[in-house]
DNA sequence: AACTACTTCAACCGCACGTAC
DNA sequence: CGTACGTGCGGTTGAAGTAGT
């Protein structure tokens, strides 16, 4: 780009200074191996003149064989940088400039297919590179990610998911412990990320799931349900009994109304869930290091039947809304060190929420319940903090969209203060186009009506609640949904049973928040699943005695 | 105009695979 | 079979550019 050919004119640039030209003591520090000829290679921007030097050694021996070129050359690079350039910058054909909308639908739709198989991207988009695709990829994350948007757009979720697990079988996937390591930690820019962004969706609205979205991605990955690359060795993971018996502590505003939903811990003894438990070294949450991890932990108030209501946010998949945590770091943790923390950190219980809706922070309701006095009270606290932290989110998240004077909504009633600050990052996601996609994402918090909720999910029927709608928008009619697979089955039989009954009653948000933290919670509990679904339930009617086993699969 | 914050992207780095010896 | 080398891939870094205040 510019940049190199700026400071390539001026033959050694910045980057020069700082990376180099520092002479490389061992010439495999930089990477490079070198036979010992010139042990000092040049790193940094190239220059002009190494532009042409290299492009003099391609036509004459042509590509490949890159570390003769500092052999017949008098260039000072090694070969991976001289293939790096020529890939990247001087190789005929490339095509420069910003990505087309064409090319820049079809790397999110490769993407959701692939993840980051950025080379493998490339092969279809002519003229680009792995690197220009995967900058592009990553800073649209950043972007959407600070605006709280969906990595992919709506259209993208089922097809691609399925496709994954086509592309996985019939690819040549490398499972190299190596990789597989990396790829556990960064879980993030996959198609992956489709599970826990739509978790993270929900548990934007409804922070109850939060932390839940983390394991039921993962177990979600580790059933196949959209792995492509982790199924193979990742367990399927739900929170040990154990971590939720003993997960009150970490929900003592809550505990008292939480905790006794749970049955002993020796009540998960002999399930087949238990045994896939004991196999998962994976942490749902680390709470410690990093400021997005704390989305994930920080709302950690664990309705007994939260997982299922997650699960029942997105039968279909649908990719992610709400901000997006790209990494995990959490897998990092041996399983001892994971449950550990699961069981004893504490967690701040807003810094998320804060950080995610700093826009409507700044100004706060003034009749809202302090945030102190959530976590202050105990048996009502939990319903306060569920209903504003929704407010607060669809506020934020509607604020976004309403401040801009380019489109209108016309479907909002929105019951709490909107800000007219747009949040940082959203004038870029105007700019950049994602507006569009800010809408979508609005019209799916206005999801009303049961058909829709089998695609938008409980926490978009309890936003609704408090964001009452007039007009739906089709943008989030479901298109397709897999029945094949386990986890839509399993969702569309929880809608089925528990989610509408409170969404389809969307007149009364205390209906609604009496089935989420009210009585029906416990009473439900013991409820045995049926298939008829035709009785109302709560949020709680599922147990965890009561779950499909979609958990051993 | 100056400063700050944020974004972009070229290049580097480490690792793994395939192959030759 | 083990080692060295060439290559490719994906993640990360940091300077340059840009926008906002």
């Amino acid at each position: 780009m510019s940049c190199t050919t700026a400071t390539a004119d001026s033959d050694d640039g910045m980057h020069s200074s700082i990376h180099n030209e520092s002479p490389a003591p061992d010439s495999i520090s930089n990477g490079c191996r070198s036979r010992g000829k010139r042990s000092v290679l040049k790193k940094g921007p190239w220059t002009s003149t190494e532009d042409g030097i290299l492009i003099d050694y391609v036509k004459k021996h042509g590509e490949g064989n890159w570390n003769a070129v500092q052999k017949h050359t008098s260039l000072a690079r090694c070969g991976k940088s001289c293939r790096l350039r020529w890939a990247n910058h001087l190789r005929p054909n490339l095509k420069k400039g910003a990505f087309s909308q064409e090319e820049e639908q079809l790397i999110v739709e490769m993407h959701a297919k692939m993840g980051n198989k950025w080379a493998q991207m490339a092969e279809h988009l002519p003229g680009r590179t792995d690197n220009e695709i995967k900058n592009y990829w990553n800073t649209r994350i950043k972007r959407r990610q600070r605006a709280g948007l969906p990595l992919y757009p709506p259209e993208i979720y089922v097809d691609d998911l399925h496709w994954s697990e086509e592309y996985t079988k019939s690819n040549i996937i490398r499972v190299d412990r190596r990789r597989r390591h990396q790829d556990f930690l960064q879980l993030g820019n996959s198609k992956d990320n489709v599970l826990f962004d739509d978790l993270n969706f929900a548990a934007s609205l409804l922070p109850a799931a939060s932390d839940l979205s983390d394991l039921v991605a993962c177990n979600m990955l580790g059933t196949g349900a959209s792995s492509s690359r982790y199924e193979s060795y990742m367990p399927p993971i739900l929170p040990s009994p154990k971590q939720i018996w003993e997960s009150g502590s970490r929900f003592p505003m809550c505990s008292s109304n939480i905790k006794h939903e749970f049955q002993s811990p020796e009540h998960f003894q002999n399930t087949a869930v238990q045994k896939n438990l004991r196999s998962c070294s994976i942490s749902p949450c680390d709470v410690d290091h990093h400021p997005y991890e704390n989305q994930h932990s920080s709302h950690m108030m664990m309705v007994p039947d939260s997982h299922t209501v997650t699960y029942g946010m997105h039968p279909t998949s649908k990719p992610l809304f709400g901000a997006v945590k790209l990494e995990l770091p959490s897998f990092q943790y041996s399983e001892t060190s994971a449950f550990d923390q699961w069981k004893t950190t504490p967690s701040p219980p807003h810094s998320d929420l804060l950080d995610s809706v700093d826009a409507y922070i700044q100004s706060p309701p003034p009749s809202q319940v302090e945030e102190s006095d959530c976590f202050s009270s105990c048996d009502t606290g939990l319903l306060d903090m569920l209903l504003h932290e929704a407010k607060i989110k669809t506020s934020a998240k509607h604020s976004l969209l309403m401040s801009s004077p380019q489109k209108s909504f016309s479907s909002t009633t929105c019951t709490t203060n909107v800000t007219q600050n747009v949040p940082r990052g959203s004038e870029n996601l105007i700019k950049s186009g994602e507006y569009e996609d800010s809408q979508k994402y609005l019209g799916r918090s206005e999801i009303t009506s049961p058909s829709q909720l089998s695609a938008g999910g409980f926490s978009s029927a309890f936003a609704g609640n408090v964001v009452k709608t007039e007009e739906l928008d089709q943008v989030w009619e479901p298109k397709r949904v897999d029945i094949t697979r386990p986890d839509v089955l399993l969702a569309s039989s929880w809608l089925d049973q528990g989610c509408y009954g409170i969404v389809s009653d969307t007149s009364s948000m205390s209906d609604a928040l009496a089935l989420l933290g009210g009585d029906d919670v416990g009473n439900s509990y013991v409820t045995v699943g049926s298939s008829s679904g035709q009785a109302p339930r709560g949020v709680g009617s599922y147990g965890w005695t009561n779950m499909p086993p979609v958990w051993s699969l």
